[in-house]
DNA sequence: CGTCACATGTAAGCGGTTACATGATTCC
DNA sequence: GGAATCATGTAACCGCTTACATGTGACG
């Protein structure tokens, strides 16, 4: 597995749960995942050969039930022992980059309605997501028996929270750019 | 300037404030803009380069009271107008990567207690930044006369904002994972 | 006198996206 | 029959980091 390409890490942990072919790896990832990770099939499916090679996914012999190509991986041994090698690795990169920052630290030059402008775009990004957040939430509250889901879980209060407290700045960024 | 690349914005908004060496930009982006931003020697000069072909930015005369070797760069009209233009797009990509929630995602294969230590792993990160950027908070304070310090001082308070919803979530996150 | 900070730059390589190419299947 | 979705894959390109190369100035 590449040094520093944490697609195969994200594959690996989508076969952990259940077979899937690349293109439901794709939807699974611009599903819940995609507010803390992002993929595409120009990386999906390149890895997932890679990783077929180094034997840490394997293709499930094809049911031809369905005439069409459609190729299910399933995670190896091999594959799930790197996975828990990752997990218990200590180090983590989390990055973020915002342009909105970005455009809040620049924003000096233009007027302050700019800003202001700037600051309303974001809140309503935000609450649009909080809601789809919240709609996974409910989701996942019907099915916490599963200890895959309760993981799930916990990354989509991590959302909420976070997504609330922009929500907060909002109002008080807002506040003190129509100060004075 | 390139479609995509968002670093000749963060040195045209720099050099908005004053006058910077490339060197100086790179210790810039290494203070509070590398919370929502990042920027290496190996991508600050080259662009300062092309910047400079395109009249975005200029060397100003060296003062040669040093004998160093010293490239103190100043934005152009042209380099505002760009930088004015950005800020007026609507357009902000806003990007999350978090390794630590996609080891949570993915924490279902192993023992709770693998999940918990990354969640004190990352809470103990949180607690630091937390402190940096109250310290420039309380700093930013004493010079909210100009107006560029009043936009760094939004992004600050963004930081300390989604922090201490960091810091709640981990709180939340380790209980849930002690229930039971 | 050695080490650290200052200072500029280049080259290789990496992970990733975007766009393209291709074709089957499902559904109205 | 046409559009949308399912499904796999490749190639070009891009922004960026890492590592390297080189040299000066300040400080203990």
């Amino acid at each position: 597995m590449a040094k520093d390409r944490k697609i195969d890490v994200v594959i690996l942990g989508l076969l952990a749960h259940e077979d899937l072919t690349g293109y439901d790896i794709k939807k699974q990832i611009d599903g819940a995942i995609s507010f803390f990770w992002k993929g595409s099939f120009g990386s999906i499916y390149p890895a997932l050969g890679e990783m077929e090679k180094q034997e840490l996914v394997k293709r499930k012999k094809s049911d031809k039930s369905s005439g069409r190509e459609k190729i299910v991986y399933q995670i190896t041994k091999d594959g799930k022992e790197t996975l828990k090698a990752w997990l218990n690795d200590e180090k983590a990169i989390n990055d973020l980059k915002y342009e909105t920052l970005l455009k809040m630290y620049f924003g000096g030059i233009q007027d302050r309605s700019v800003t202001i402008r700037n600051i309303e775009i974001f809140e309503q990004q935000v609450k649009e997501n909080l809601e789809v957040l919240k709609f996974y939430k409910g989701n996942l509250e019907k099915v916490l028996d599963n200890e895959d889901h309760v993981h799930y879980y916990l990354t989509v209060l991590f959302g909420i929270e976070t997504y609330e407290a922009y929500l907060k700045w909002c109002n008080k960024a807002k506040k003190i750019m129509k100060e004075k």
